[in-house]
DNA sequence: CTTGGGACCTGGCTGC
DNA sequence: TGCAGCCAGGTCCCAA
């Protein structure tokens, strides 16, 4: 699933492709990619204009377009491929370049979205970036002591933290020993400070890997990701644990499948 | 206000 | 072997 280092490799990969292009023509394949908007009225905001950056927040990405901008949120199974296959499957929609490049949005599952909004005050309700400078260890413990929830839903809501799924919800709890079913409030400061830490590293060695192809994520470039195989508890259930060797188990929090060590990470 | 749960979507897997 | 039904999870929406 594209999480914050999903989107950040695609972000990085596409950045030569698109920054000072401009968007020539759309294909819109699959009218629900847009939401109620027509594919008219999403053409005649977005052709000719140039791209002036391309962002990530969170999991969105964004290409800011001079007083617009094009959000992309790619759901489960969605996916930027740079110059496709004429028989690509899942084609929701084919983005034409000045240069001559396509961008096609796939998307199996057809849960990814894309609209035009004015770029100065972008609708996206989300927390602070947790690669950020402005995203400290008391940041986290504010936003955690204000939430009586569990640190793994808590990881998940994406007004606390921007850009964490469920892998490396998993993952950073792991890293930090952390139980996913304590109460957020119920942090100490030490595991507050422990947990941001490992928030960064875990987000920071999986962008290092490409992101993590564990279902249909692939780069624009059609090639995988590998931060998979530095999982220790994700996606592992019934594998020794990498530290003690106990069995991984994998539990449901807030109906979110939960993958964790029952000996390193105790209530 | 907060928290919890269902809907959305489709390919792959399970079990009869 | 065939197929019904469940499961995966990010976000939105609604109910308690």
């Amino acid at each position: 699933m594209p999480e914050l280092p999903e989107v950040e490799t695609i972000r990085r990969e596409l950045v030569p492709w698109v920054v000072g292009q401009r968007f020539v023509g759309v294909d819109v394949l699959d009218l629900t990619l847009l939401g109620a908007v027509s594919a008219e009225e999403f053409s005649r905001a977005l052709l000719d204009r140039r791209v002036e950056s391309l962002e990530r927040r969170g999991k969105y990405l964004i290409f800011h377009l001079g007083g617009k901008a094009l959000v992309m949120h790619f759901r489960m199974t969605g996916a930027l491929l740079l110059n496709p296959e004429q028989n690509e499957r899942y084609v929701r929609a084919v983005f034409h370049l000045s240069s001559g490049a396509r961008l096609a949005f796939v998307d199996r599952r057809r849960l990814g979205v894309a609209w035009m909004e004015g770029a100065d005050a972008l609708s996206l309700k989300l927390g602070p970036e947790p690669l950020d400078d402005a995203f400290t260890a008391a940041v986290l413990m504010n936003s955690l002591k204000a939430h009586h929830i569990p640190i793994k839903a808590a990881l998940l809501d994406q007004t606390v933290v921007a850009g964490i799924g469920n892998m490396y919800a998993d993952e950073a709890l792991f890293a930090a020993g952390i139980h996913p079913l304590r109460m957020a409030d119920s942090l100490s400061d030490t595991e507050a400070q422990v947990l941001f830490e490992s928030v960064r590293r875990v987000l920071l060695t999986a962008i290092g890997s490409k992101g993590a192809s564990v279902d249909t994520y692939i780069r624009p470039s059609g090639q995988r990701g590998n931060a998979q195989s530095c999982f220790k508890v994700a996606h592992r259930r019934g594998e020794p644990c990498p530290t003690c060797g106990t069995i991984i188990e994998r539990v449901p929090v807030r109906s979110r499948g939960t993958c964790f060590c029952p000996r390193c990470q105790q209530c």
